[in-house]
DNA sequence: TCATACTGTAATATTATTTATTACAGTACA
DNA sequence: TGTACTGTAATAAATAATATTACAGTATGA
């Protein structure tokens, strides 16, 4: 992926953390990310779908963690966000070339193991993990 | 990465693994993975200066493995087109906010870790155990 | 030695993806 | 009932990826 939204998902997790029980609101979290609000309440609209952050709209509303950041692994992060390939895209190889027509499907499992060696990496630390480290 | 770089490649060395030892030209294999021959040179080069092709220029050129394909590592074809980073892109956060300023370094390191889980499960595999895989 | 079939590469155009912006409806609070 | 939010659609702008055109350089072999 070439898009931001796994360090901006993780950036707005880690300021939901950081400043529990509190309720921030996304103009506040997209000035800290430095990046365009709309953006920020797509993401979090998208994390709420994950089960990740609760939303309370209206006046004084925001958003907080749905969950102890000690419960949220950066494995969940990441399939939140997950692109419909880690490694890229693959092409539309000819079909007449007898690699050609078998090559996507061995590439795509060869992709959902390396994915899958990602995800566990990424499973092993968790949110409060990450937030723990700054100073 | 968004982009077709990994399958490119490891189309590419599926080919000449396949095809051993005949020079493939770049228009053949173009033809194969149905993309612009332009796009396949580049890569080929690229593949060149990381040890894992050989070509030759002229009449009757093209290219070939560099080594026998039980020598080279998925991993290798990975850290030949690798993005700038696996995980996308960071932001510029504002440095006035006290995570802003921090998360980049930390994510960085995050970004590494993960990286290297993945390299090691590519690493894993040969290009022979993949193109085995045909049928 | 010259036509031919390649690689190598630059320059540019096209297309796809990502991010930003504008606008406004809906909701809750005080 | 004004104010400060979320939610979301529509569109524009910026960036990234791929395709195309063009041509110089190189090896072969007729």
């Amino acid at each position: 992926m070439t898009n931001g939204r796994f360090a901006t998902a993780l950036h707005i997790l880690t300021l939901l953390a950081k400043q529990e029980p509190e309720l921030l609101s996304s103009a506040y979290i997209a000035g800290s990310i430095n990046i365009n609000p709309v953006l920020v309440r797509k993401e979090i609209r998208n994390l709420q779908n994950h089960g990740l952050i609760l939303s309370k709209e209206g006046k004084n509303g925001g958003s907080t963690l749905a969950k102890p950041s000690t419960k949220i692994l950066l494995s969940d992060i990441y399939q939140a966000v997950r692109p419909t390939t880690l490694l890229g895209r693959s092409n539309t190889p000819n079909p007449a070339c007898p690699i050609g027509k078998q090559i996507n499907t061995h590439i795509e499992s060869l992709y959902s193991s390396a994915e899958e060696a990602l995800i566990q990496q990424l499973g092993s630390q968790t949110l409060a993990d990450f937030t723990n480290r700054f100073s």
